[in-house]
DNA sequence: CGCATTTTGTTAGGATAATCACATATGGGC
DNA sequence: GCCCATATGTGATTATCCTAACAAAATGCG
């Protein structure tokens, strides 16, 4: 069995294509039925449910009616069909052992990106900490959370990445007293270090790191052996590194990991 | 048929406190499927159907699957019950109103509360525009559209009123030259002036207006003739004051508010 | 208590949605 | 062209939801 390219339609890619086209008639309307959907985009109803299945971590599908999922907000027109939202099942394991590390008491920092939502999501009821953040998706969620006491940093607004960012929120990190920063990225390679897709990231990354005691990066094992625009941090920078198991074969004897891997 | 006081069993309120329980739960788990909160709240599924039913602009019902409704994200536990949530649809109106107001180019000013995120979701798409905001449930609302440029002031966030706050976002507005600004309120007194309930928001609407060109009172008849704690400007400092046909017979011929008044 | 009213539960039907199996279509490689 | 794999459509079956009508229980009042 050999791979193949995806399969052409006229000019476009047709699954693909479909999927941007629902996200974006969602991303207007709110909700769309599924009839709607389907005559919209020209293709049964069973279609738009096999296409729906497919992603499901981009969809909520509540009774015939589709909706945007619940961790998508803000980030619809954020690399959608891209690698972003994938590995969801690595992401949402190693958020939870990292959601361990949070104690009582803690003051927290947790970064923006596809993988820390699930983090946010994660902390355990009725643990009472602070939590710092500067992107809107891990905001939603902190702010759900009662026991939480939340410090977001504004700005301006990356629809990139779903955050903020700006002069001022480097001065409030230079105020607060952080014990456990959980970083995330997009790359982190034993030699060339840590690195993100925006620029804008790096400062607020640096400040948190610069303010915490313990600095925790928080990366899926497909980050590993990556390299991206925007370096911000060495590999020894951090404390521990929270990662899936398919990493350990490959590179966990890398010295500069060394005993500081943690696989969820 | 006479005015009776609602019944009761045992020692709660069964509707409301019903009302009150969904409402909690779904802030939550964000959704829930009918037969779960029968369960959970001891009823029937035929009776959760008829509560929900009975104040729809609370709930949004799918398919089985009950959610919040659309407006009250982040209000969550926001006074859900209360006054806050009623005079929906004067609220929109007069929001759609308000709207009109905004141009391309302009940079606007958009307040907390539960008035302003129906303001939010009425700027007309293809505006491009930038818009200032500091509560959770605008930015949300804001962040989904593409035409504009959004900034939001961070700080600590206050659940009462689904905002945030700090002295750097105070700074920041330092840097804006804003147009327009929209600002709401929970009572507007011709001699005792215009105020709100929370004390943490009379800074920054008191920032936002000195550094706007035009200020914007934004609230439905409700609050006309009502005097909360929170003092944080007098009826002259407005340009225009944006408000519902209902207060035209009482207020609209007060010498303060003459030629002020902008009517949905 | 007994009556009127309201609230809640139950049942049954028709409508809608979900799933499965199978048929058909499409495009690429040989 | 032929075959294969994937993509898509169709119809039948089952499950689920929605509504309405009626029955039962709770509540307030004289």
């Amino acid at each position: 069995m050999t791979l193949r390219a995806p399969q052409r339609n006229g000019t476009i890619l047709r699954r693909p294509h479909r999927l941007k086209e629902l996200a974006r008639a969602l991303a207007e309307r709110g909700s769309l039925h599924l009839r709607e959907a389907a005559t919209l985009l020209g293709v049964s109803e069973m279609t738009v449910r096999r296409d729906v299945a497919a992603r499901s971590e981009l969809f909520t599908y509540l009774g015939g009616h589709l909706l945007a999922a619940d961790g998508m907000i803000g980030a619809s027109r954020y690399a959608l069909g891209e690698e972003e939202h994938s590995h969801t099942a690595a992401k949402i394991a190693i958020c939870a052992r990292a959601a361990e590390l949070i104690k009582d008491g803690d003051t927290i920092f947790i970064d923006c990106g596809s993988t820390t939502p699930h983090l946010a999501a994660r902390i355990a009821c009725g643990i009472r900490a602070t939590a710092v953040c500067y992107s809107l998706n891990v905001a939603e969620i902190l702010c759900r959370n009662a026991d939480l006491r939340v410090i977001l940093l504004g700005g301006l607004w990356h629809p990139s990445s779903a955050s903020f960012s700006s002069d001022e929120s480097l001065d409030l990190i230079g105020k607060l007293g952080i014990n456990k920063a959980f970083i995330s990225a997009a790359g982190i390679d034993a030699t060339r270090g840590v690195s993100c897709v925006q620029f804008h990231e790096v400062a607020v990354k640096q400040a948190a790191m610069a303010r915490s005691v313990a600095k925790y990066l928080v990366v899926d094992s497909s980050k590993f052996g990556q390299v991206k625009p925007a370096f911000f941090a060495g590999v020894d920078a951090f404390d521990g590194i929270v990662t899936d198991a398919a990493i350990v074969r490959t590179f966990s004897k890398q010295a500069a990991l060394k005993g500081r891997l943690i696989v969820a």
